[in-house]
DNA sequence: TTGTACGCGTTATCAG
DNA sequence: CTGATAACGCGTACAA
């Protein structure tokens, strides 16, 4: 591996003027500067980032760490972040945290002790409070897909409120007045959001709102199924459910198909996510978009921004709804 | 950020001792050790790493490039590597070449120049020549999903042809005895070699090797869904079909569907890969198991391992049937 | 067992 | 415009 010094020394130059010449300094003659891009080009010179990075104080590497790596969501984000660092010559150095809080803090220390310039937050397991001591603690953290109004400034996160309200509203406007919905856990803030958001769509349109037409889903791999389950064993009466997420959205497909029902006739349903996945579903899922990709070229401008002027702010992003098969107007 | 001399002087002792200290060398008194573990204990120490790999010339780190981040494949993948790698005080970079040759070849350069310990290589784009061509200049790397035989002892691959064996006798010994396969695009190795194990399973079998039966799909988004519909079109009798991927199996399921057909009636499906969204398909598919994390686990103990001792062995991943709904015995 | 001092490959300051 | 030279933080022979 060829150091700058053995360029220098070809070249005939000093080692300040080729690293005059890589870091795009002007103040070098025309005739030196070919001759070490020549004497580059030559040894196939690489500089050694670690000695930039000590002699800086930069790393030019971003940090994320993520609940877990597996799972649909952070496939086509990290993708989309890693696409916008690298194109400013920044690194992405991927973490998982395996949903454990101790691990998520083991990460970032991790990250620090490698000195990223940022560090990317994506993380469930732990609170608020925990996120916002982190912060402190270390400077140039961002969190992402999370609201947390003490960091309002460092949050990219989902205008969740609204898409609840885009669901509910397209119920409302096939016609339907008899709307259930199955939530996410509310103890985070998303599910909420979103409940609040159908609360609105119903409440603008003089709809009344029913408790008996909600049910929360749970954390484990079933709770999609059982919540589903239990409203559809409570005795109310409904045209459509608006669901937290695709997953619950499959449950409830689960359920009617039991029954020989298919989504979009008796009963309509809406997701919330539009996971990649949700397309192999049949009755193809009408479904909430949520923007996975501009969530992560967002995250990686707010960054690069950073690294310049160090002014941020957070960013909202906005869902849309996607009609496709599953949602009707009710049969009358 | 604290750095090695603030402990030293902390505890009283040389920057030597510190150092001592912290890469476990035993030529330390009690004494010391406790002074300077207090002292690191006090300052919130952390290494700077550029520094100790500027030393060491050794990164800790390893990188991995992968055709695409976003997909149902890489998440689970380098969750596992990760996983393993951070037990060993190594860390991943992540990157992504967008299926282009000429942004995976730069994103060895990059990874190089961060003086990565070893690469990670699990791309498509690049022909077999280019991979060879890459492991010659650049030591270390590791192929992973993908048998080169020139770079057996790099390579962690998967026994494809097992693979459609199992898919393939499975159905034989439900009575199936027209059988038709749409493969992946046969310029891929693995594709070739599922089709040979579902030929090694006929011919165990007795049964004659039709061509008219074979279909291949092909690259694009839809390629599975031309290939099937060309299948279904051709004057052949089949009750039927191993799929090269989920993918096509679901391109199978729509097709079945347009007729009101449910997958395990008069077809039967398998798939290949058994990638996790294939439990929301309805009826569940009956698939071949890839076990995708073991190989993220060898890869990384692979890694972990060239770097004591610097010998390696490619290793074999067996896949394994899954049977689900999505196959039944031929209708009689 | 401990400390001194040099080297790792760059950047950046300061004279020239 | 160019070239010495001092950091940057750590590991490690070598000496004590």
């Amino acid at each position: 591996m060829a150091t700058i010094k053995e360029v220098s020394d070809l070249a005939g130059v000093s080692q300040a003027t080729v690293s005059r010449v890589m870091n795009g300094n002007n103040k070098v003659s025309a005739v030196n500067r070919e001759r070490v891009q020549a004497a580059m080009e030559k040894l196939g010179y690489q500089p050694n980032s670690f000695a930039q990075a000590l002699a800086t104080n930069r790393s030019y590497s971003v940090g994320i760490v993520v609940g877990t790596l597996s799972g649909p969501f952070f496939g086509p984000m990290m993708q989309s972040i890693e696409t916008v660092l690298r194109k400013h010559g920044q690194h992405l150095i991927a973490t998982s945290g395996d949903d454990h809080i101790e691990q998520e803090r083991e990460a970032v220390r991790f990250l620090h002790s490698r000195r990223v310039d940022a560090i990317l937050l994506v993380v469930q397991a732990m609170t608020d409070d925990e996120v916002i001591e982190l912060c402190k603690q270390y400077p140039n953290i961002y969190v992402l897909n999370r609201y947390v109004p003490e960091l309002a400034e460092r949050c990219i996160y989902l205008n969740n409120e609204l898409g609840g309200y885009l669901a509910t509203k397209h119920l409302i406007d096939l016609g339907h007045t008899k709307i259930a919905s199955i939530t996410g856990p509310l103890i985070h803030l998303d599910a909420r959001e979103r409940l609040q958001g159908y609360r609105n769509a119903l409440s603008e349109a003089g709809i009344e709102y029913d408790p008996q037409l909600i049910v929360e889903g749970l954390f484990q791999e079933d709770g999609g199924n059982k919540a589903a389950a239990k409203l559809f064993q409570r005795d109310v009466d409904f045209t459509a459910v608006v669901c937290g997420n695709d997953n619950i959205a499959i449950s409830v497909y689960d359920i009617l198909s039991r029954t020989n029902e298919s989504p979009g006739e008796r009963i309509s349903v809406v997701g919330y996510d539009d996971m990649f996945y949700s397309r192999y579903l049949r009755p193809k899922l009408t479904t909430i978009r949520f923007p996975i990709v501009d969530m992560g070229i967002a995250a990686a401008n707010m960054v690069l921004n950073s690294l310049d002027q160090d002014l941020t702010n957070g960013v909202q992003l906005e869902p849309s709804l996607v009609v496709r098969e599953s949602t009707a107007a009710p049969r009358s």
